[in-house]
RNA sequence: GCCCGGGUGGUGGAAUUGGUAGACACAGGGGACUUAAAAUCCCCCGAUAGCAAUAUCGUGCCGGUUCAAGUCCGGCCCCGGGCACCA
């Protein structure tokens, strides 16, 4: 064994030992219990960034201990290669998409590998190729006969210059980024799957992910919004485009009777009609097209309305109310018309302070503390009705039965179930992405592509426009034929969450000649552990969730939700520095940045190394390529190996929280390993230890055993319970400080307690540093056995014991004394101890003692005034 | 704007069920070894006062509950994620 550690002239030969022993090819075996491990896979971007590294090296070592625990590990990888990333690399590039892909792929394969993970490489899923996309196509076109996929009109955001339609992504600050001309919405016909027939299964499914994050939870809760209201028809006093009333939807019946005007989206058929007549309307209608399809920007920005000279009927009143139409208001989004309390409701009240409309307060609050000042704000809390005749002194519940009931015996309403969520629109405008297998009918109907034509192929070998989809402007590709009749084919794409909706079951029977082998995919799913970053918390998690029952219910697997266990990680931050150049902001890398501190370590500035010239400090932020704060994984791997790179990341912070990379950190890491090499190789020479045997260990000894034992149970509880590696880490870093310091060599006990320690730290660290642990133990085994097939440790609860403890003397819950005292030592025994300390006798002296809180094996409290 | 998180030394973080705030590291300071440097090893390291023992203060801010609060409750400030066509 050489004396110093050399990761690069060991990691490369323990990788070649794993891909030639297929040591991470794993088969269906139903003798051993399974554990599926899944991360979330990468868009094939070019390299790796270090998020990739901290999701994938989290799974490993996951994958990893599950297999020291003796189940069947499936550990698999592939890539969610469509986006329109590639597109527009493809244009800079002067490429094709597919080319441009591919070549990512081929090379991010080799940096995982490099970097050590144990994944079965023999279930790679690259979804845009056609054995993958030809089964989403095929399931599509069974949502489509089942009736779970439906075409309707929804609003895009369009670029009247380029003609074509852009990503949210591709709007800047409300014009397009190609050209700049300000974005249009439009509205054109599009594919929608019926996620809202689910709403209610996704909602009370939540409840069977107890090893989920509650926030995620939550965040999925909300975002389908389950609610309790009231729809309700407000009646016209003129018929006006065919119908003389339309609906409102409320969560807030009992206000009905402060309803002092409603409002209309733009593209409601009542504000389409009236707007014939009335060219002010008609422009106004024209200007609120002229706005972001973003929920984000919808609620932030002006709301601006008009009167359409049009009175609604009130349903219980039949007072006349006017009728105006909002910018806010979107016709996609439940009846396309709301009523407005502005005495309590703030986004109704602000509007109706701005035009003047009508303030009726119909809610006074419980409590008498709390005070009504309808001219600062409206009263949004619930409370008691006022001014609402019958319905006077009800409170919310009282009202919203009395009301409901009152529409109901008129005919004007009812209780209603509303979801916040929407049916998920699939169809995309662009290129790169799953065609979508329909045939559109010249006469305008369509026919889903049968099974036998799928799949429906994307041509790779294309040439891009920079603006348009390629296969929008091949002629000859959309011609073809169905039962003699010339049909068209689609071409729109399908949204890539759809892609990334049903891999995790894909990988279970990755070279299936169907969607999913059902025995293979019954026997892997659900995913045990899921890991992937918070920012899919909603869409991406609810789609794959609703995907799975889909799949369910077309008998494809059993079960009824995907991924048993889930763990978000948190982004992978770095420092940022730039210096002003002619007022810009010019970002440099911070290797290229000299920090200056002063005699405490403080940061007081930062320069250029090769200048000398000053940078300013741009915080810590996400590592990106617009703050050229990106730091590559390759090269750090060049310079320490994967194992520091591996053990930094898991090191530096618990997984779900934001990861600052420091160089210097990395450093600390490598010396970790550098020192443990040391150590196991300075072991092994004094030679081969004799058996340990407990009843002759001295106090030094058995002090040492302790520490192993400790690490053994703290480790594990981190590794299974917890997942906080940041002290698993720390625990092994304690033991290995502890066996440098008090090693015993010189005793045949000593050396085999020495061993048992050393044995025990290379166990816990092989998850996370596989490489060097796998040389390590090839010293430490005695029998040359694979450190992969070793089981995880147990630990030995007698050595744990302990003869005496240290309890904390509080007096008024501030610590004053340590006392060592023999661990069997009674209450009575403790608190006379506690009382006759010297340091607690100095803070009660005058005093007069009310109570002693003593604490078990940790503390007495004092209590004396 | 709405939903969900987070805020602890010079820095990353630890404190797991309300019970010793700062484990383990990084940076910094001092020392040993060395002709020297690197590497390695040892010691110190929240603030203030003090030679020291020690005392007081201290977990974003304000208030509360409790024998005891980083942890629980109420109100605020700041930062991050998501908001349905980035993935």
């Amino acid at each position: 064994m050489k004396d110093n550690y050399h990761p690069s002239s060991i990691e490369p030969k323990v990788q070649r030992h794993w891909e030639e022993n297929k040591c991470f090819e794993v088969s269906e075996d139903s003798e051993k219990e399974k554990f599926y491990c899944l991360a979330m896979f990468p868009y094939p971007s070019g390299r790796l960034h270090m998020g990739h590294v901290r999701n994938y090296t989290i799974t490993d070592v996951i994958a990893r201990f599950q297999k020291m625990q003796g189940k069947n590990v499936l550990h698999p990888m592939g890539w969610d290669a469509f986006g329109l990333p590639a597109e527009n690399a493809a244009i800079k590039n002067n490429t094709a998409p597919a080319k441009w892909t591919y070549s990512n792929t081929e090379y991010m394969k080799q940096q995982l590998k490099a970097l050590g993970f144990g994944l079965d490489w023999s279930r790679e899923v690259t979804t845009c190729k056609p054995d993958y996309y030809k089964w989403e196509q095929w399931f599509f076109t069974r949502l489509y006969e089942k009736g779970l996929a439906y075409k309707k009109v929804s609003a895009v955001n369009w670029c009247p210059t380029d003609m074509t339609v852009l990503a949210n992504e591709q709007v800047i600050d409300g014009c397009c980024w190609r050209c700049d001309t300000k974005v249009e919405r439009k509205e054109i016909p599009q594919w929608f799957i019926k996620i809202t027939d689910y709403a209610e299964e996704l909602l009370d499914d939540l409840e069977k992910l107890p090893h989920w994050p509650e926030q995620v939870v939550t965040m999925q809760r909300n975002w389908i919004g389950k609610s309790k209201g009231v729809e309700l028809t407000f009646g016209l006093t003129e018929e006006v485009a065919g119908v003389s009333s339309f609906d409102v939807y409320t969560t807030r019946p009992d206000t009905l009777m402060g309803v002092t005007y409603v409002t209309l989206a733009g593209e409601h058929p009542i504000a389409l009609e009236v707007a014939k007549n009335n060219p002010e309307l008609a422009t106004f209608i024209e200007s609120c097209k002229t706005q972001s399809v973003a929920e984000a920007d919808m609620a932030s920005m002006e709301k601006v309305g008009m009167d359409t000279g049009l009175k609604a009927l009130h349903p219980i009143t039949g007072e006349e109310v006017p009728v105006w139409v909002g910018n806010y208001v979107l016709m996609g989004y439940g009846t396309g018309a709301v009523m407005a309390v502005p005495a309590h409701d703030q986004r109704d009240w602000e509007f109706a302070r701005k035009y003047s409309l009508t303030i009726t307060q119909v809610i006074a609050p419980e409590d008498d503390a709390v005070s009504v000042d309808l001219e600062e704000k409206a009263f949004v809390d619930k409370g008691l009705l006022v001014n609402s005749g019958e319905f006077d002194g009800l409170n919310f519940d009282g009202a919203f039965a009395a009301i409901s009931q009152t529409l109901e015996a008129a005919g004007k309403g009812g209780v209603k179930t509303q979801y916040r969520l929407r049916d998920w629109g699939v169809s995309r405008q662009r290129y790169w992405g799953t065609p979508i297998p329909i045939f559109n009918l010249p006469d305008g109907g369509e026919i889903a592509v049968p099974p036998d034509r799928l799949p429906v192929l994307l041509p790779e070998d294309v040439v891009m426009d920079g603006i348009h989809s390629p296969i929008k402007q091949d002629q000859e590709w959309k011609k073809t034929e169905f039962n003699g009749q010339e049909v068209e084919r689609e071409t729109d794409t399908f949204d890539t969450f759809m892609e990334s909706s049903w891999y995790y079951a894909r990988f279970t029977s990755a070279n299936a000649d169907a969607m999913l082998d059902s025995d293979a995919a019954n026997y892997w799913l659900p995913v045990d552990q899921y890991v992937g970053g918070i920012e899919h918390a909603i869409l991406h998690l609810l789609y794959a969730r609703f995907f799975h029952k889909l799949m369910r219910d077309e008998g494809l697997l059993d079960s009824d939700e995907p991924f048993k266990r889930l763990l978000c990680q948190g982004m992978v931050l770095a420092d940022s520095f730039y210096y002003l150049k002619n007022g810009k902001k010019e970002w440099v890398a911070p290797k290229d940045v000299n920090i200056e501190k002063d005699a405490k370590g403080k940061t007081i500035g930062a320069t250029l190394i090769k200048t000398g010239e000053a940078v300013e400090f741009g915080g810590i932020t996400k590592m990106s390529k617009s703050k050229n704060n990106g730091v590559d994984p390759e090269s750090i791997i060049e310079s320490y190996g994967a194992d520091t790179v591996r053990l930094f990341t898991m090191f530096a912070a618990p997984p779900e929280q934001t990861l600052e990379w420091v160089d210097s950190g990395v450093e600390g890491a490598f010396r970790f390993l550098k020192k443990l090499w040391k150590t196991v190789s300075s072991h092994i020479k004094v030679g081969t230890p004799v058996a340990l045997d407990t009843s002759k260990l001295n106090e030094k000894h058995s002090d040492l055993r302790r520490k192993t034992h400790e690490t053994i149970k703290k480790v594990s509880d981190d590794f299974s319970r917890r997942q906080h590696f940041n002290t698993a880490i720390a625990a092994v870093m304690e033991l290995l400080n502890e066996i440098t310091r008090s090693a015993d060599r010189g005793t045949p006990q000593g050396l085999a307690v020495e061993r048992e320690a050393l044995n025990a730290a290379t166990l816990l660290l092989a998850p996370i540093a596989p490489h060097i642990c796998h040389e390590l133990w090839k010293e430490l085994s005695e029998d040359g056995s694979d450190i992969l097939d070793q089981s995880w440790p147990s630990h030995d609860e007698s050595a744990l014991k302990r003869s005496n403890m240290t309890i904390v003397i509080q007096v008024n819950g501030k610590m004053r004394d340590k006392l060592e005292i023999a661990v069997d030592t009674d209450k009575a025994t403790i608190e006379k101890l506690a009382l006759s300390s010297e340091k607690v006798q100095k803070f009660i002296a005058d005093k007069l003692i009310r109570k002693v809180i003593v604490v078990p094996g940790k503390l007495v409290n004092v209590v004396a005034n």
